[in-house]
DNA sequence: CCGCGGATCTTCT
DNA sequence: GAAGATCCGCGGA
């Protein structure tokens, strides 16, 4: 058999407080490749962080901290390495990773995986999908998949059921960085970071590029 | 493949 | 009362 479509399912281990201890741009850059995993009755499911949107603690008017704390934010203003999942239009939940110390909101949107493991009963949670790249390449696509729900937030990505992990491997892949997708104020900023030439990134601007010219078919 | 509009309900003004 | 960090199905190229 020539090269898989679908990735061998290993990962390595959590990563630690300190990487989410830092600017929320910096950090949504080195999550790219990273592993989310989500531990089920049915096994675990995960997937290869493909592309991710920062949202900064100030001076950002599209950041859902930029009035303060509220019932909602509370837990961006929290300690880092946290997880604030939101509701969006009503029905989709949303996956964050808080950034920055206790004090400051920047936090890092998951908006799509490549799936490596669990692919069968992430097919199952997303009927509409038709193939791998249905299952998570967008942001809400990514959380039906992997059962992420608001039951999460808050919670501690370093341990327990939803943990961001190393990969098994290194792989280096060139970083795409554009606008962010689907805001109505401070659009312009680059703050969307994605892998080059991986097809599971979601639709959106600047967010597909043209495939790079094949070789052997 | 691309663009358009409805669904659905929580949160903040 | 209005807007929203989205997804899906539909129609046309």
């Amino acid at each position: 058999m020539a090269a898989a479509a679908v990735r061998n399912g290993s990962w390595g281990a959590p990563l630690p407080r300190a990487f989410y201890l830092r600017p929320a741009a910096e950090m949504a850059r080195d999550l790219l490749g990273k592993v989310l995993v989500r531990e089920t009755a049915a096994g675990p499911l995960a997937g290869r962080v493909a592309e991710t949107e920062a949202y900064l603690g100030e001076r950002d008017e599209a950041a859902h901290s930029r009035v303060g704390p509220t019932a909602r934010t509370r837990v961006l203003f929290g300690p880092p390495g946290r997880a604030y999942v939101y509701l969006s239009y009503g029905l989709h939940c949303c996956l964050n990773v808080v950034a920055e110390p206790e004090g400051r909101a920047g936090c890092v949107l998951i908006r799509a995986l490549e799936p490596l493991a669990g692919l069968e009963e992430m097919f199952r949670r997303r009927p509409t999908a038709r193939r791998p790249r249905d299952l998570a390449s967008g942001p809400a696509k990514l959380t039906a998949a992997l059962g992420v729900t608001l039951e999460d937030y808050g919670a501690d990505l370093t341990r327990g059921p939803l943990t961001l992990r190393e990969p098994s491997a290194a792989e280096t892949f060139s970083i795409v960085v554009s606008p962010r997708v689907g805001i109505a104020r401070s659009v312009d900023l680059p703050l969307r970071f994605s892998i080059a030439g991986n097809e599971h990134v979601s639709r959106g601007r600047g967010g597909r590029l043209k495939p790079p010219a094949r070789s052997a078919g």
